[in-house]
DNA sequence: GAATCCATGTAATTGGTTACATGATTCA
DNA sequence: TGAATCATGTAACCAATTACATGGATTC
């Protein structure tokens, strides 16, 4: 608590952090991991590749964010444990609650959606249809994921103190979110259908 | 029909398109535009920067994809128009309804929330509240936008080989994406509160 | 025998943002 | 008078992906 009064404890390079190095510190102080570890608990939160991850921790490292650790193995290649340092947690925190940027969602089914009035509805309905199976797959993920995490921690996820409680919201807005859309899609099938049989009629 | 057999008609320059050279496709094929306009048009499905467009633009016209026809105007500047050719119609319709990439949305205020366990349970409802304000804002919106488009396109919306047929299904769904998020928030903020009531007994 | 997992990286390229440049018109 | 809108662009930089490189262990 006395650190920037008495002794500052990292020689601190200023420089501007993305919201990868903010995410990446959030991983971190969760619990300490390797850049391959990382990539893993990112996939569905934050995907990145090994190819920036490295050069990021390394980055992150020159600015005493993050402390590295090889750690020996035995049966497969050794890994590099990163962990936060207090300067590091005390930067994530200071972050946040800022102003956060407008979020910025690109999905490239619905680009083709813009356009989808040039093809023939019956292979949009094909579309669409194809859209469920990829909503329905995710879904199942998310929703054992969910119920394996409530079964695991019931008390920790009621505590926003705990890192648990912000893991069980989050994946449960990741599933609201993909049910709204199944809602969605299936309404929009139902106008497709109501079209196609219209117009075979006449 | 016959255009690649008898007379191909531009010189087909092929390179590989990302998705905003489609989207940009999509938008001109509605309506020809300038850049400026294009700009405006796509903000809140992929928003892109002036400085990214005019270039992209150049591009698609050296492709034959887009032809320009510079319109004069009295009281602004002069503008550019673009409009699609044929081969850009075609190359558009063959990209709809391929397998499209998996879906990435990157939201910094979820990035905040993934650690916001080290901030006071307080500080976090002050989050949502702001969330709250912007979710509100983004409907409203929405909602007159989608209103104004059904008063005054009620038949073509109905018709899935009209453009407002897709215009009407991606608004509504933006709507429905952003009122699930404030349904969701509001759980969240419900927790919170519980907690903080308990906390403060003790 | 081939594919996947573990593990860490570099080089080249593409995608996207920020900053800069210009200039008339309209609105508060 | 200052800000916002209309209009088109370039240069520099940051973010992200693809491709390349290596190599043992495990699984199909």
């Amino acid at each position: 608590m006395k650190d920037d009064v008495i002794a500052p404890e990292a020689p601190v390079i200023t420089a501007k952090l993305n919201t990868l190095c903010f995410q990446i510190l959030g991983v971190l102080l969760r619990q300490p991991r390797s850049g391959y570890e990382i990539v893993k608990q990112l996939e569905m939160v934050w995907p990145v590749k090994t190819s920036q991850i490295y050069p990021t921790l390394a980055r992150l490292e020159k600015m005493g964010l993050v402390v590295s650790d090889d750690v020996e193995q035995q049966g497969r290649p050794n890994k590099r444990v990163y962990s936060v340092t207090r300067s590091g947690e005390k930067t994530l925190r200071d972050w946040v609650g800022t102003e956060p940027a407008p979020p910025v969602w690109r999905d490239e089914f619905l680009t083709m959606l813009y356009s989808a009035w040039t093809k023939d509805p019956q292979q949009v309905l094909a579309m669409f249809e194809c859209r469920l199976k990829y909503l329905d797959d995710t879904m199942n993920m998310l929703r054992s994921r969910l119920a394996e995490h409530r079964a695991t921690f019931p008390e920790e996820l009621k505590n926003p103190r705990n890192w648990h409680f912000f893991r069980d919201i989050l994946i449960s807005r990741r599933l609201f979110n993909y049910e709204q859309e199944l809602v969605w899609s299936q309404s929009v099938i139902y106008k497709l259908r109501e079209f196609i049989d219209g117009e075979r009629e006449s």
